[in-house]
RNA sequence: UCCGCAGUAGCUCAAUGGUAGAGCAUCCGGCUGUUAACCGGAGGGUUGGGGGUUCGAGCCCCUCCUGCGGAGCCA
């Protein structure tokens, strides 16, 4: 007899095993009783039939409970009746706990109940799915950066002011002085790119705005690449071919959760061709207007208006070149018109909105001084990073990726909450 | 911060201003192939808090609290 795993187990045809896992839920039908055991790897039926066990093992099946920790042991058996053609011939069922009534039913629940259970509520078969696609979307990114020969540098957590100045941030006591939770790693990462050349930092994120949609999280997680020398061009082909890789990569290895979670995956699959378009600014507006939104140039874009822009094609698109005056500070001018930044927003289908946000970056110390002054930025706290123009000022872009919302996309989820494990919102820090 | 919606059993929800109910969960009973199994029975309620209108309020009015969705802002 050995301890097997579930996902093992259809390899493992006639053999004895033990699983320990979990009840995930049981049925019942006499002398029959169907016990469903999770162990993190799968899901197994297991079938314990009155007549073949001792006394001690039916009354063991009779009371154990929803989420009651245990050990099952015997005989793997292929069974087209069961869930996966995979089923466990019960010969003994050790209960290791005996878990009191579970408050999350197979049934349907709300968000405030789950939210407050969030802890137990990973355990569920859809949550389960979402952080397996979380998981093999991180892994694939830092794979993907790693094999094209990326640094990965750590930005830091602590910062001693506003990165960018215009959101919210989160305030600490740093020894008497005052600390705020980053907002985002591209100004550290911009003095790395010229260390390295191509790099890139994956951590997390604060955002002190009082958002209350399904798009926004307090703390979320931020994939930023910044590459020397790469200019607006090559910054826009490889956030396409980052995301088509990434897409590509989660349907190829997480078809089994996606099928769970009821995601249409021949929508993710047109993401996976390249190219993606690429829509200038000032055509946005006018296929808008055009549809009937009341935008003018020099607006940002709604939510709506994102939806409507991406739904054209079922692929992401990517937004380029938007007034300089509604982007952040640091973003170099179109050498054609000044007046517009070598800005790139990436817009996901069906409604997900933006997934990634991107720049050239100024490479003139005269005009970032500029720009700090007019943003009413304290200059002496960007001083660091204006060196980056003094001492070998160089082209460099970069991006920024919400993870949650990429994650949601690709689940096809309803609230960035679940693309979490432990969401952080408006109101909300426990568990 | 602003706008809208909601709060009833552990959970999800019903209930014309007139005796608070159902499904699931729990407990008891039945069923040898169940697939969120099914069938029968039982227990389970200060209707979010406070105030008001009324013979009578879960329902109408005021107020506060909590949650949800959206705007703004962004990833």
């Amino acid at each position: 007899m050995r301890d097997a795993e579930i996902r093992e187990l259809p390899g493992l045809i006639g053999e004895q095993v033990r699983v320990s896992g979990w009840l995930y839920n049981a049925r019942s039908s006499g002398k029959l009783r169907f016990l469903v055991v999770r162990d993190g790897s799968g899901y197994l039926q297991s079938v314990v039939v009155k007549p073949q066990v001792s006394e001690r093992v039916w009354a063991e099946a009779e009371r154990v409970t929803q989420e009651s920790s245990l050990h099952v042991v015997g005989k793997v058996k292929e069974d087209k009746r069961a869930p996966g053609g995979v089923e466990l011939q019960v010969e003994d069922l050790t209960i290791v706990q005996l878990c009191p009534e579970y408050p999350i039913t197979l049934k349907e629940h709300g968000p405030d109940f789950l939210l407050n259970n969030r802890h137990l509520w990973l355990r569920s078969m859809r949550q389960h799915a979402v952080m397996r696609v979380r998981n093999e979307l991180t892994y694939g990114i830092r794979e993907f950066f790693h094999e094209r020969n990326y640094v990965n540098i750590d930005s830091p957590i602590l910062t001693p002011a506003a990165c960018e100045g215009t959101s919210t941030l989160f305030e600490t006591d740093y020894f008497g002085e005052k600390a705020y939770l980053t907002q985002s790693g591209q100004l550290y990462l911009e003095p790395a790119a010229a260390a390295h050349g191509k790099v890139y930092c994956f951590g997390p994120t604060f955002r002190a705005e009082k958002s209350k949609t399904r798009r926004h999280l307090m703390e979320f997680w931020m994939v930023e690449p910044e590459v020397a020398w790469m200019r607006f061009d090559g910054l826009l082909d490889l956030a396409e071919e980052f995301v088509s890789y990434l897409v590509s990569r989660v349907l190829d290895r997480c078809k089994e959760d996606l099928e769970r979670l009821e995601r249409d995956a021949s929508k993710l699959e047109l993401a996976t061709r390249r190219p993606y378009p690429r829509i200038d600014y000032g055509e946005a507006i006018a296929r808008l207007q055009g549809k009937g939104f009341d935008v003018k140039f020099g607006d940002d874009f709604g939510g709506d208006e994102e939806t409507s822009l991406a739904d054209e094609s079922g692929k992401p698109v990517m937004i380029t070149r938007y007034p300089a005056a509604i982007k952040a500070f640091y973003m170099e001018p179109d050498a054609a018109d000044p007046t517009r930044a070598l800005a790139m927003d990436m817009i996901a289908p069906e409604g997900y909105g933006e997934i990634i946000g991107g720049s050239e970056r100024i490479g003139s110390y005269e005009l970032l001084e500029k720009r700090i002054a007019e943003h009413d930025l304290p200059r002496d706290a960007f001083q660091w990073y204006l060196d980056i123009r003094k001492y070998g000022a160089f082209p460099h872009s970069g991006f920024g990726m919400g993870i949650e919302r990429v994650v949601t996309w690709l689940c096809g989820l309803q609230h960035l909450r679940e693309a979490i494990p432990y969401p952080r919102l408006l109101n909300r820090l426990y568990p």
